[in-house]
RNA sequence: GUGGGCGUGGCUCAGUUGGUUGGAGCACCGGGUUGUGGCCCCGGAGGUCGUGGGUUCGAGUCCCAUCGCUCACCCCA
């Protein structure tokens, strides 16, 4: 077992999956079209300094599960554990704010975390990631949960959306304080991670999975009594648009997120279908970061992300793996035939015909298997009678109907184009 | 980083109290059909039993270590 292996968390993505995803990403671009959002593409690798300024330093992402090397100059490099910070990045440098008032982009690609993996966590996974850059109303951010909420709904996936307010720095730090005051408290029955996390970072506590850390944090302040007025009003605009759109969704004061720059709404898009990981999208306001990237003051911002592996996992759940096939697979039987069968292969494949050949030239048992593992609608077949005969044979592989095919025409354009329409479906 | 489960051909798995040349099904290749796939029949190829060490006359079976996969914790999409 010399053989070289992919690294740990790091996985390929099969023909016979290929599907799910293209559909994932095809229902996304559309529905990113419709949103008025524009795609832009960012780099992989970033400084270093990007990710420790945008993500928080005290974070796990930053402490322990970011790829990090230095360059052969010494610089640090890290590849991006999560796509806001390059796209905020690119917006600031290429100065985006000077297009329009508002900018509206999404990416898609592969993201890093060094975490050990387990069901829907990989350490190369992929996300669509959204960014709403300019925009502070809060009709923006129920627009962007019912835009997630429109992708899953196309895919035929049922996630509830869960929602939440962090505040702001002017009434968090309130918060803050009853919040440890009440844990202080009750510090004893508290898990040893909860007592941990009291030290750390105190919202995480909300979260918490055991059920002697939920129970006494059922009786907490809520955050959303500590909201200072405009954070109030903003997060009671928000339900009141999630309203307007008929969009269903629940309020969870216990949902925290992760990454520091969150203020004011947060959301979730949950499932129970995804062994412990429940969150097959996520995202938030970051008012603030874009100035502390360098951005111009006071520029509003809010995104989110979906994890394309933990959809694919719950559309693969209600589908079974599926090989793709072409159109017409082409048997041509000794080398006169199999000459003539490539000419004409690439005289189809030039006007649209998915098709492939025996290049090895096997027998016509071979061939006829090889057709019908390729999942081929039809195939041609050629032999010296055929060749002398001008008349081919057309094999429809379901049906196993066959019918002559004219190769007599001395233009093989003409005898392709003919014979595209003849296996075309309803032509 | 921590814990549980599992490692036998490409895949899914058998393998009796340790006992001579390790099996099956599916997949693959070939034949049965001088030139017709999917069904059926016949045959073939493919395995250092994850790896290393130990116990033993003898280890796929027992012991230790190690690596890998997986699920969970942590954290997150």
């Amino acid at each position: 077992m010399a053989q070289t292996k992919a690294l740990k968390g790091f996985k390929d993505i099969l023909p016979n999956e290929i599907h799910l995803w293209q559909r994932v990403e095809d229902v996304a671009r559309d529905i990113f079209r419709r949103f008025a959002f524009f795609e832009i593409r960012v780099p992989v690798l970033e400084p270093t300094a990007l990710f420790v300024r945008s993500i928080g330093a005290d974070t796990d992402i930053v402490e322990k599960e970011m790829y990090t090397f230095n360059d052969k100059n010494g610089d640090s490099l890290t590849m991006r554990p999560e796509g806001t910070a390059p796209v905020l990045r690119a917006y600031v440098e290429h100065a985006l704010h000077l297009k329009s008032k508002v900018a509206r982009l999404y990416t898609i690609g592969p993201m890093f975390r060094h975490e050990r993996p387990q069901k829907g966590r990989l350490r190369q996974f992929h996300q669509m990631s959204v960014e709403v850059i300019g925009a502070a109303g809060p009709l923006v951010d129920a627009e962007l949960m019912a835009m997630a909420h429109m992708i899953l709904a196309r895919l035929g996936v049922s996630a509830a959306l869960e929602i939440n307010s962090l505040g702001c720095p002017d009434c968090r730090p309130a918060y803050n304080k009853a919040l440890v005051d009440f844990l202080e408290s009750r510090r004893d029955n508290l898990c040893d991670d909860c007592r941990r996390r009291l030290d750390k970072n105190p919202l995480r506590v909300l979260d918490c999975k055991n059920k002697k850390c939920r129970a006494e944090v059922e009786e907490s302040p809520a955050i959303t009594d500590f909201l200072c007025l405009p954070c109030g009003d903003h997060f009671a605009a928000v339900r009141a648009g999630l309203d307007a759109m008929a969009v269903p969704y629940r309020k969870n004061r216990f949902m925290v997120r992760g990454l520091d720059y969150y203020r004011r709404t947060t959301f979730e898009l949950v499932t129970d279908q995804l062994g412990a990981q429940s969150a097959v999208g996520a995202g938030g306001r970051y008012d603030g970061l874009i100035e502390s990237l360098g951005g111009a003051k006071n520029t509003p911002g809010i995104g989110f992300a979906i994890g394309m592996e933990r959809l694919v996992l719950l559309l693969a759940a209600n589908e079974p793996g599926q090989t793709p096939g072409i159109d017409l697979f082409i048997a041509g039987l000794g080398a006169a035939a199999g000459n003539y069968a490539f000419r004409l292969i690439h005289a189809l494949r030039g006007i649209g015909i998915s098709c492939a050949m025996d290049m090895d030239n096997g027998g016509l048992k071979s061939q006829m298997k090889q057709a019908g593992k390729a999942k081929a609608g039809h195939t041609l077949i050629i032999g010296d009678d055929e060749l002398a005969t001008g008349q081919a044979v057309l094999r429809n592989m379901a049906s196993g109907e066959q019918r002559p095919a004219a190769i007599d025409d001395n233009d093989i354009n003409t005898i392709a184009t003919a014979l595209a329409a003849e296996i075309q479906p309803g032509a």
